[in-house]
DNA sequence: TTGTATGCGTTATCAC
DNA sequence: GTGATAACGCATACAA
């Protein structure tokens, strides 16, 4: 509602001057900065790009901005970045790996937007979204045994993220609902890296009694593992069987190409933004928890 | 300069009231955010998370946070993310693969701290850092004419980028300088993709005189050859050699393992961070354009 | 050492 | 349709 002059006079102005709008300035006004962190491990991690994608999509269309920060594992980071929310710097946090403890997370998460997304802590009203990971896991371990493998080895996580040790128990699941026998030597802890697969194979290796399929926490995992076998001059899938998880791109592109748990990464973006706007809007959430579907991808590492 | 008594005093409304200081506010009056946006293709590109670590280490020490936002090499986005630095959301920010053209890069660089890293638009003011991609180019198909190869074929990226035209520029100046002659065709052009390399490959494998060597623009598209390469029932590096670019984590994980130019990433990063610091300091920048080493790694793609 | 007033840049409100 | 004013939350400068 401004007439023709007024708005040429003002648009006159805006071109003399340059003018650009201080957004500090109306944010302060406006109590919302219409900005969206995602808080995650590290970029370096191929499983995120997708999610990212999801969360981007979604948040564009509702015209919020997202940003994203690196934690490194590091809890004083990832603090340090909430405080960026509690502080009123952005609007809302997707959180995707949960350092610091579920208290001080349901504090926050009281009082401000969050949502945890793939990665969850155990005992918060902060609303999560993730697949069924102890379902996954059996999902993986039980198709090993369809293919007629007894002895199945694991490489999970050191580092005791919920999703490792719910995929453990899956594992575990698996072996008794085929009245195999599973002993603690056959789940190894490493780093979710290339090293950490490398390494815990050797070791399944040197058993007197080694595994004929190894099942790893993820896929770049489960390559370090495909090294390790290679190396010792064995043969995949013949003599010894490997699945990865996640399916991140690598998968299809190794050699052998990798049979993977796929986890379905955009819409576990996407809906954690859903969650997300209602939780800004205030609306009540309708599900604290969602659980989405996997899939299991099958490639040349288990079968020929 | 507080007595204890009235530092009690307000502790304890602090507490009582759960306050938390409004950075929307503090910004405002500060006239600074203590921010700085890194832009990006997308997280996606193992490329970037080393670079980022150069940013964070030196960033954080001063006191900033550094937040990360893809483009997916849309314009718009970029420009978008750049208003936040015009809007004073951000102190500074650190470009990775303009798409924008120079002149209103220039504009922008102008009134406000941008730095260029790694990828760079030429004819603006704006410091930009980066290795020699020519002498990079030089250096991989160099090493594959000492080798003995006399037949190389490059596959170079559809998007000419200044780096990918540097880079072929560097094969095309090695060639001449061996008396080997050049055609066009040896030059394909694909996604820095998989699939870019698999599809160029193939079509390198078609000529009746097939390239010895392929010199790829990524380590990713060199595993896309690779993989063609195998699928044919030719073997590496015997019937052709195969050379990367960037040395990502796959390059020493893939089988065989890649022979890769490496770029300084951390440095690169650091050092665009450090010459931001200046510009926002307003000191004088001692350099406009800085170029970093970069390095050849020889691993199984190339020799046995 | 404490209290108070002012302005950062914006937008919403209200009177005209 | 226009213009003036207040207030968002903070930090600074100055007065008490």
């Amino acid at each position: 509602s401004v007439s023709p002059k007024t708005r040429d006079k003002v648009e006159k102005a805006i071109n003399e001057l340059n003018y650009q709008p201080n957004y500090l300035g109306r944010n302060l006004r406006r109590a919302e900065t219409r900005i969206i962190l995602v808080i995650l491990q590290n970029i370096s991690n191929p499983f995120y790009s997708k999610v990212v994608e999801g969360i981007e999509d979604l948040g564009h269309k509702h015209g919020y901005t997202i940003m994203i920060c690196n934690t490194d594992s590091e809890s004083d980071r990832e603090r340090s970045y909430l405080d960026l929310l509690v502080n009123r710097l952005v609007d809302g946090v997707i959180l995707m790996e949960p350092e610091i403890d579920s208290e001080e997370l349901t504090q926050i998460g009281n009082d401000f937007p969050v949502v945890q997304c793939c990665e969850y802590k155990e005992g918060t009203d902060v609303p999560h979204i993730s697949i069924d990971n102890v379902g996954a896991g059996y999902t993986a371990v039980n198709y090993l045994i369809k293919l007629g493998h007894k002895k199945i080895g694991m490489i999970s996580g050191y580092n005791r993220l919920l999703s490792a040790i719910q995929r453990e128990e899956g594992y575990k699941q698996a072996l008794r609902g085929a009245g195999l026998d599973y002993n603690q030597d056959l789940i190894k802890l490493g780093s979710y890296g290339f090293t950490g697969g490398l390494r815990a194979t050797k070791d399944f290796l040197q058993m007197e009694n080694a595994p004929t399929a190894i099942f790893a926490i993820s896929d770049i995992t489960a390559i370090g593992a495909i090294r390790a076998i290679k190396e010792e001059g064995l043969r995949i899938p013949d003599d010894i069987a490997v699945v990865g998880f996640d399916n991140t791109s690598i998968a299809s592109m190794y050699d052998p190409q990798l049979t993977t748990i796929s986890q379905p990464r955009y819409d576990l973006g996407k809906i954690s933004m859903e969650i997300l706007l209602d939780l800004i809007k205030n609306e009540s959430v309708p599900q604290k928890e969602v659980y989405l579907e996997h899939e299991l991808i099958i490639r040349e590492s288990t079968i020929k």
